[in-house]
DNA sequence: GCCAACGTTGGC
DNA sequence: GCCAACGTTGGC
């Protein structure tokens, strides 16, 4: 098992958006970086705990945890040509992207940025790296572990 | 809105 | 394969 980081724009869809889902479960559609697609497909199980987090927005931070609970399977979106995550270079026989679904297991409180910065033990968090941008990002058990029963208790 | 940092694209 | 140009992310 392992335990990662999601991030989501507020905006588009928070924490209480996934808890208002149909069965609190959502398609994590979208990603279109490899890296992030990668860990999708070649390392997340069903079961594997996630910090949901809220970026692009005036409180960027934690915001709640949530549980992937399917194994990746190609992302709709791409297919849609309407969507803005539409991919012309994607074909149903050879899709380029997938995705996960992820299920809402609770809301935190707002675990802000500034205060994830402030402890010694998340000073590895890949979230915090140097010019990190990746949505989505392994958290070593020990950061969890320190995140959910130190932090957010 | 600014801008640093990174990823992707495409000419050569 | 290199690398400049461009686009995107995301905090501030």
């Amino acid at each position: 098992m392992r335990y990662w980081l999601m991030k989501s724009e507020p905006d588009e869809f928070s924490i209480d958006d996934l808890a208002r889902a149909p069965r609190q479960r959502t398609a994590w559609f979208g990603v279109r970086n490899y890296q992030a697609r990668n860990f999708m497909r070649d390392q997340m199980q069903v079961g594997d705990p996630v910090l949901f987090y809220h970026s692009s927005c005036p409180e960027p931070g934690i915001a709640g945890v949530a549980e992937v609970c399917t194994n990746a399977f190609p992302d709709e979106t791409q297919f849609d040509r309407k969507s803005k995550y539409f991919d012309a270079k994607s074909t149903q026989e050879n899709p380029r992207w997938v995705n996960v679904e992820v299920r809402f297991v609770r809301k935190t409180r707002l675990l802000g940025l500034a205060e994830l910065r402030e402890h010694k033990p998340l000073a590895g968090l890949r979230l915090l790296a140097r010019g990190n941008r990746l949505s989505i990002t392994p958290v070593d058990p020990d950061e969890w572990k320190f995140i959910t029963t130190k932090l957010l208790k």
